[in-house]
RNA sequence: UUUCGAGUAGAUGUCACUC
């Protein structure tokens, strides 16, 4: 059973829950943590509703939940934005009385505040007397993203009284709201904040802040912000390179892009997915063929998102031939493979095989949105 | 203290929408 709960797990953290599954109804003997496992999987992987269906499962065969149970349930239910089905797994914690567990509380206010009920989450979280870190940045987090900035200022006060020291999380958190060119004060002042904590040299808070200033329009505080950085990983230079490009500094994005190269540092599919959309915005041409050329090297070009990103970006270039060369060789199709080719026919005025793809697309049993 | 599973935070594909 061990064996099964293992692979299990392991093929839902690598994001193939059909092999999940296939483990799964393959499996003789079942625990807990069997469905546990699948439940999580589900629950982390953007199927929310399906995770409930387990749940529901696990609960009309009389299964014995413990907390991992819960937890998951309750990111479903926080996805999901279900209040009604969090109350009712809220009272069935308690019923079965593990409301005690940290990590079943911290839950519970995370679901609370992300389905808008900040009240409640506040108040569960008052009368607790013992509070971590991540308890904390759940409620903050909650707050942010509700918009309610005097309730997270109280709640930040509320910890620098208590000597709660923030961490990265925090920050990630703060910086996590919605931010427009008229927002940029705020951002500032958090950045301030974070600057005078001396956190800011760490990823997370680094393309927080990244992300922070291109959405307010800041693309010289952003770009500050990176060259700062002393540790850079991948994630920094994927939101550096598609904050230029979304900032209208594609020429810049590609820059950066060549300086990673020559820096010798792998790219990652993210990296690759923002480039390429660089590349597309400004149809350029030569730049895109070399991505194409690293990403052939780096082995995921079977990647469906990488797949999508070249073809659109062959096509916005007004190199069909590229474009059709690449969706031949894909062995699966998704729809947006799908309308990337079509559009881009489209685009260039050859309805003829726009419309060739299309009732392709249909033979192929593909549904189109 | 979660080594069979479980809590908060960062970037990423096509098209359409407001202007």
């Amino acid at each position: 059973v061990y064996v099964t709960n293992i692979l299990i797990d392991m093929y839902c953290k690598c994001g193939s829950l059909e092999d999940a599954h296939s483990v799964f109804d393959g499996s003789q003997e079942r625990t807990v943590v069997t469905w546990s496992a699948l439940l999580a999987g589900h629950a982390q992987l953007g199927q929310p509703s399906k995770a409930l269906k387990i749940f529901e499962k696990m609960h009309s065969k009389g299964l014995n939940m413990d907390n991992a149970v819960f937890l998951s349930t309750l990111q479903a239910c926080a996805r999901l934005k279900d209040i009604d089905y969090g109350k009712m797994v809220h009272s069935y914690i308690i019923e079965i009385s593990c409301e005690t567990d940290l990590y079943t509380v911290s839950t519970l206010v995370d679901m609370y505040a992300k389905c808008g009920h900040l009240e409640s989450a506040q108040s569960m979280f008052d009368k607790l007397c013992k509070r971590d870190i991540v308890l904390w940045n759940a409620l903050v987090g909650g707050y942010v993203e509700q918009d309610d900035y005097q309730g997270v200022f109280a709640l930040f006060l509320r910890m620098q009284e208590e000597g709660v020291e923030p961490d990265e999380v925090t920050y990630a958190c703060l910086l996590k709201g919605q931010f427009t060119p008229a927002s940029l004060d705020r951002g500032k002042l958090i950045h301030t904040v974070i600057s005078f904590k001396g956190s800011e040299n760490t990823s997370a808070v680094g393309s927080s802040l990244i992300d922070m200033y291109i959405k307010c329009g800041a693309v010289d505080d952003a770009y500050g912000v990176f060259e700062k950085l002393s540790c850079r990983d991948s994630v920094l230079w994927s939101t550096m390179i598609a904050g230029f490009s979304s900032g209208g500094h594609a020429q810049d994005a590609v820059k950066l892009s060549q300086k990673m190269r020559s820096e010798g540092l792998q790219m990652s599919p993210a990296t690759f997915s923002c480039l390429l959309k660089a590349c597309s915005s400004i149809a350029a041409f030569k730049e895109g063929k070399l991505v194409h050329a690293d990403v052939m090297r780096s082995g995921c070009d079977s990647d469906v998102h990488i797949a999508s990103a070249l073809i659109d970006m062959f096509a916005k270039c007004g190199s069909l031939e590229d474009a059709r060369r690449l969706f031949e060789r894909l062995s699966c199709r998704d729809v947006v493979v799908w309308n990337a080719i079509i559009a881009g026919h489209a685009e260039h005025g050859d309805f003829v095989s726009a419309m060739e793809y299309y009732t392709h697309m249909r033979r192929e049993g593909a549904m189109p949105d």
